[in-house]
DNA sequence: CGACTCATTGACGTAGCTCAAGGTATGTGG
DNA sequence: CCACATACCTTGAGCTACGTCAATGAGTCG
């Protein structure tokens, strides 16, 4: 992995990742030289209750999380995945009402260290490293962010379905983790599009031999003719 | 003004705001004891130039400043207004693809503080309020992105009006600007929906006798019946 | 007063939603 | 190991919100 000062050295721009991880690996030792709680969740637990403020924050050890807001009217819109190495959510002090609604589940068995606000304000104001993997993350998750509101909403679906398929299939961040096992469900709810609508999408690139598609998997056999479908932002 | 600690002790939470201003007054002192170029912007002056990554920081001292993303297809989002005592961009490290295709442009004759990210990253690790106000503004900045991607995008495009009018021209935030005078393009801008169809949302709410529009200006006279409209996540 | 910019309204086409029905893997209990 | 239930996926048909195009009106400014 690229230490801070290679990657400032570096030219490239980064363009968006829907999974987190690794980032705050290099702080695996530290967090676990400081006081934690060490905690386990199965498959389908909450990493904190429905309509509680974020007050704990996690640092993976292993497993996968998945953080989605469900909407007043039903919908439900999975914002990023978060698996080893990262730290969920992100340290900040203020409760926004928008946290009422955030849920962040577990995909697969975990194990976390457990840091109360208070516990992480601590590590933030005595290491400096700390505060600047903090400052990179945030600025990781807006640039997320920004490129969902600012960029695909104006994409139609069947564009926002290739960017994604680059982004969590192509490009590298994605080909570390095994999202080739999600379900055209959850992709709809990464997309904001309808189950129904996202497979008219992977039906025509499946019949343009660019993907192919199985029960929850969903394999890119030619990146390059993806690529070609991909607007200029995502690549 | 509310100082961190009376914010921590209260138990509301907040709800997303277009406009950032204030929330780096209590350093302006600082700001101006340290390494800095003092500048001035005219009206429709860029802050920098388009597809130069982000390399200075301001201290707003006066005015106010739009900042959007202008899409490869032509259309244009905005993201967010900086007005006096903000700082922008936020303080961070690395460059994003999308960042070439963020704008930021003054509305008014701005005078502010210029830093390069170096003289701000000094700035950063020596002074912890300094950092935890940059925390707070990063977790402002994603409830806002957060309040788009997860909840607007999936109100209709009148819903998603009466939710904007009450941010900016109801809730605290908007009252102290004079964001009533705006065009409805940059409204438009805003919803991400078309010039013709929110001069339709804005001909029924007029017809309700809940606002009144002149040219370049829309005013609430029923606050009350525009609450009823908005969406629970907005009140 | 002419030339802007900004706002309004009508007509029409379409992307994507909902509803509905059927098809194919996977898992479970008998 | 089969029968049945339960995901998960696919395709069709119709509806509608919203986009585009186009024409007109209404303030503002040199």
């Amino acid at each position: 992995m690229l230490n801070r000062q290679q990657w400032k050295g570096m030219i490239f721009l980064l363009t968006p990742s829907y999974i987190f991880t690794q980032d705050f690996e290099p702080f695996h030792a530290y967090f676990l030289s400081k006081p934690h709680v060490r905690r386990t969740f199965q498959t389908d637990d909450f990493l904190w209750q429905p309509n509680e403020p974020f007050g704990r924050i996690h640092f993976i050890l292993s497993g996968i999380a998945q953080n989605y807001v469900e909407h007043e009217n039903g919908h439900r819109k999975i914002v990023s995945f978060h698996a080893t190495g990262t730290v969920f959510p992100g340290y900040h002090e203020i409760d926004y009402k928008i946290e009422s609604s955030l849920i962040t589940v577990a995909l697969s068995n975990m194990e976390v260290l457990e840091f109360t606000k208070a516990e992480f304000r601590t590590m933030f104001y005595e290491n400096t490293e700390l505060q600047a993997q903090v400052i990179d993350w945030f600025s990781k998750y807006v640039n997320l962010l920004l490129y969902e509101t600012a960029h695909q909403e104006y994409n139609s679906s069947f564009l926002k379905l290739c960017n994604l398929l680059y982004l969590l299939l192509v490009s590298e961040a994605g080909k570390q983790t095994c999202v080739g096992c999600i379900t055209q469900d959850a992709i709809a709810d990464i997309l904001g599009t309808s189950r129904v609508n996202l497979t008219r999408g992977l039906a025509r690139l499946r019949s343009e031999n660019i993907i192919h598609t199985e029960r929850r998997k969903i394999t890119v056999i030619n990146p390059t003719a993806l690529m070609e479908y991909c607007s200029l932002e995502t690549l």
